[in-house]
DNA sequence: CCATTGCGTTGGAGCGCTCCAATCGTTACG
DNA sequence: CGTAACGATTGGAGCGCTCCAACGCAATGG
């Protein structure tokens, strides 16, 4: 037997269709006689609407597609509770896709969610190149959060990673640090804004810029450490491209004999809960995830209901969290 | 202008909509000038088709709901990945809501799934009760994974906590442990079987088993360690519930200047990559969590193709990852 | 040369719902 | 007491697609 329809329920209660779905969608005007007697046959027959149904006669989905890079990175969730909370209040339901860090798979993503008549895109860290990211735009509206780079044409909400780089570098040289190596985030995108921001902050600050080779996994970091402590050429801090590399940076560092951060201060970036373990207590600059999952929403609304048709760039101030992986220099 | 529709590209096509329904299903039997010509048509238009009407004139979705406990767990991610791969193998897309920790909101994305007609439901890690999962498990197959109990009536993919515990306690043993510790789950599902396994483990051994109350995160750990710290009570080993547990256990022993594991020989759970972490390194018990994901859809497989109606229980064996964080006791 | 086969193609019905215009039954009012 | 006005209810069309039965047409065989 297949499942109840609208039909099934309106024939059980001894309405019309119609009643059943001003019923469903609670409209005040039923009345309340007959609106108990079609919840009592919904119930009864355990009656569930149909969503493609609904939404194919209905012509809209109220439902946003979203596209994470890779579901195991804890970055990523926050965004996700932060589209979720701010969509909620919209009444908007979030599919969410998982890119797993393959551009293919995000565009199969990204295609999946338009046949869907997904109302609008949230792209976090996508690995898509600019001309996909723009031609789904057309389609829908779409947002891209924390990307690494412009792109242009559609809306974005970023945190300044220049800036960033910059209030990781600025905190050491507090510290009175001068010695400052950086690694870097190798093809990922984000490390070229980081990279710079790290180089202008030091060459503003009259200070001789180093930059190693990195990655984005914990394993990275660590043939360039080897060699700089081989070369005898280590600095007294570190500045990472992200909170694994800096871990990696951290546990290299420990089995060659050094103490952070006594011996070497260490900074990451993202902020994870990883950098916040007590056993770790990594100083990291900190993007409000959050909050910057909130404000994809917004703006896709600002087009949605109010007709924005430009693009709009919302880029916020990432923060220090400082913890115990750095402190002054040892003064010899 | 709205989206094109089967109906636009027909006409642009010079064709009837039904014989482009039959490209876009790449139907054999279709000239290859006419296929041609839809297809030019169809790119022409940027025709999407419509997912909606699809699915509700085929009267199924090839779509599997999953939900998982929370989408910040690392954990769960694997899970997610097994579940794909093999759901992908097989034609079947998958559609991810996050349920937060919250049961509400869990209940409320088994509703919109039903609603979506997913052919059937992975619940990982639910927060439900029984009654709820059973009252899903009516309309659609459903498959439990990684419960830390019974879900009587349904399909379930776990792995043996108890077992798991015991490999834990078996290896300090091994170590020559005697006094070992274990810092439980608090009201954690899966925390009974495991301190039920730690407790028979100790008792076939002849020891005695001690038990404190802990939690899920890593600062449930903390009060416990330090009361047993004050009262000098410190054991040579700790099992705790889960990695993050264990984490916060490491961070209190060494902050109150116990070695790991030279003084406390310290094992986790789940075996997330935070216990991979060379600067943590934790011996913990581990789930094949891909595998646990691929064994899910087979036995959603088993009921959609070959008409199984009777629940199956596929129940792993837990390994354990050996690190850093144990060794043999201090002998005094 | 006509009947037969078979491939390629088409129109129509129907999936479960929404939404509009039309209808019905009341009540209120002049 | 008739009629206007209003609230509650209903039938029907239509959303974009699939799928089936039926059709057209060329090739084939007797």
């Amino acid at each position: 037997m297949s499942r109840p329809t609208m039909e099934t329920v309106a024939e059980r209660a001894g309405v019309s269709r119609a009643l059943v779905s001003l019923v469903m969608n609670n409209s005040p005007k039923v009345s309340d006689a007959k609106r108990e007697a079609v919840l009592a046959a919904a119930a009864e027959l355990g009656y569930r609407p149909n969503l493609h149904a609904r939404n194919l006669a209905q012509q809209r989905t109220k439902t946003l597609g979203m596209i994470i890079n890779d579901i195991h990175n804890p970055f990523f969730a926050e965004v996700v509770y932060g589209v979720e909370a701010a969509a909620e209040e919209h009444g908007l339901d979030v599919l969410i896709l998982n890119g797993g860090r393959d551009a293919e798979r995000e565009r199969r993503a990204v295609e999946t969610h338009l046949q869907f008549q997904v109302e609008a895109l949230v792209l976090v860290g996508p690995k898509l190149d600019d001309e996909d990211i723009l031609r789904a735009s057309y389609v829908v509206p779409t947002v891209v959060v924390g990307a690494g780079r412009d792109h242009p044409g559609v809306d974005t909400v970023t945190t300044d990673d220049e800036v960033g780089a910059r209030l990781a570098v600025e905190h050491l040289i507090a510290l009175g640090h001068t010695d400052i190596l950086h690694i870097d985030g190798g093809t990922n995108i984000s490390s070229v804004p980081r990279s710079r921001g790290y180089e202008k902050a030091m060459r503003s600050a009259g200070l001789e810029p180093r930059i190693v080779r990195g990655g984005d996994d914990e394993g990275d970091a660590e043939a360039s450490i080897v060699e700089l402590i081989e070369a005898d050429r280590i600095p007294t801090a570190i500045f990472a491209f992200n909170d694994l590399l800096a871990t990696g940076t951290l546990s290299t560092l420990e089995s060659a004999g050094l103490r952070v951060p006594d011996d070497v201060s260490v900074v990451g970036y993202d902020n994870t809960f990883i950098a916040a373990l007590a056993h770790i207590s990594l100083t990291a600059v900190n993007q409000p995830r959050h909050q910057m999952g909130e404000l994809a929403i917004r703006s896709i609304l600002e087009r949605i209901e109010d007709g924005r048709t430009e693009p709009a760039r919302v880029d916020l101030a990432p923060t220090l969290a400082v913890r115990g992986s750095t402190a002054p220099p040892r003064t010899t």
